[in-house]
DNA sequence: CAGATTGTTCTCAT
DNA sequence: TATGAGAACAATCT
């Protein structure tokens, strides 16, 4: 479920909960959900330290640390963290710090930065440590005075990964593209051009644009007045721009909304109808599985023959 | 009990 | 090289 709006979501709970607060303590209920790293070298990596301003990027979370002593970990950590996803996003490596040379620079006080993908059913509970606890918290850091953040997830398809610094942090963030948030007109345009797959199968590419799942890919187009299964670049200049157009509105809603919000009057509103219509022009919707993923579209709305 | 669900990554065609 | 289809992953619900 977790798609750019509901990461976006979890980053401001991290934030509120987290940012700029000693992690105390680090409690691994359970090692399956962690990638790379074991419990202990997390715990390790981790304790005595201050967690810094989280970022997201298209569906990951990334979560940096700083010396517990420095007070400025999130001043400090808020510009690195602008020039560290940049490179992760034009797939550069990060042009300060060679890897291989790790010496201490003048800001001795970076430490690890821990990733998070929340896969399906991923998401973060900020409590306290006394809270009970939920068969699928999976991860608990305890931080500042009285506070916990956790990592709950019922399937662990995907977790938590460790990155000892930038140029570890770009490697795992390599194969992401612009994020769907940020990424301006003639990015976009050009990188659905650069495609000849299905329009559906391009938006939710991770690689050629960071962020947009099957849900948002079904609703963008719904609104976009677009075929699913339309091949990416035979759209318009005009569609193209229309779709641009209606991305950025629908993440907005769904940003504010913390998730794609099922609203009647919305695509997603009606996924889950025995016998589904649209909410513009009430006829009935079909579904079909379109890349292997089940896909909602109203055929009147989005003929196939492109509009 | 089969089948579907969600996101990612892998393999195997085409 | 790019695209698509399907499996696998984990856990749960219908």
């Amino acid at each position: 479920m977790p798609e750019l709006p509901d990461v976006e979501g979890f980053r401001k709970v991290f934030a509120s909960c987290a940012q700029g607060e000693v992690i105390r303590r680090v409690d691994v209920r359970d090692s399956g959900v962690l990638h790379g790293v074991s419990a202990r070298r997390l715990r390790a990596a981790l304790e005595g330290r201050r967690f810094g301003r989280p970022e997201r990027l298209g569906k990951w979370l990334l979560a940096p640390t700083g010396d517990a002593r420095t007070e400025d970990a999130r001043t400090e950590d808020a510009r690195t963290e602008d020039a560290r996803t940049e490179d992760a996003r034009t797939g550069d490596a990060p042009s300060d710090g060679v890897p291989t040379d790790a010496g201490p620079t003048d800001e001795g006080v970076a430490g690890p930065t821990v990733l998070l993908h929340f896969g399906m059913t991923g998401r973060l509970v900020c409590g306290r440590p006394d809270d009970e606890l939920d068969p699928h918290d999976r991860v608990l850091f305890a931080v500042g005075d009285d506070r916990q953040l956790r990592y709950r997830d019922q399937r662990k398809l995907r977790g938590l990964w460790l990155a000892a610094d930038d140029a570890a942090v770009a490697r795992l963030l390599d194969r992401q593209g612009p994020d769907a948030l940020t990424v301006d007109r003639e990015e976009f345009e050009a990188a659905l051009s650069a495609h000849r797959g299905r329009v559906k199968a391009v938006l939710t590419d991770q690689s050629v644009l960071a962020g947009l799942g099957n849900l948002l890919a079904d609703e963008i187009l719904w609104r976009a007045r677009l075929n699913p299964a339309c091949h990416a670049n035979d759209l318009s200049e005009r569609e193209r721009h229309r779709l641009y157009t209606h991305m950025r509105r629908t993440l907005r809603s769904a940003v504010t909304a913390g998730r794609v919000p099922p609203r009647p009057s919305w695509l997603t509103g009606h996924r889950d109808d025995p016998t589904p219509t649209c909410p513009r022009c009430h006829s009935p919707l079909r579904h079909a599985r379109l890349s292997s993923r089940t896909t909602l579209w109203c055929p009147h709305c989005q003929p196939e023959g492109a509009a």
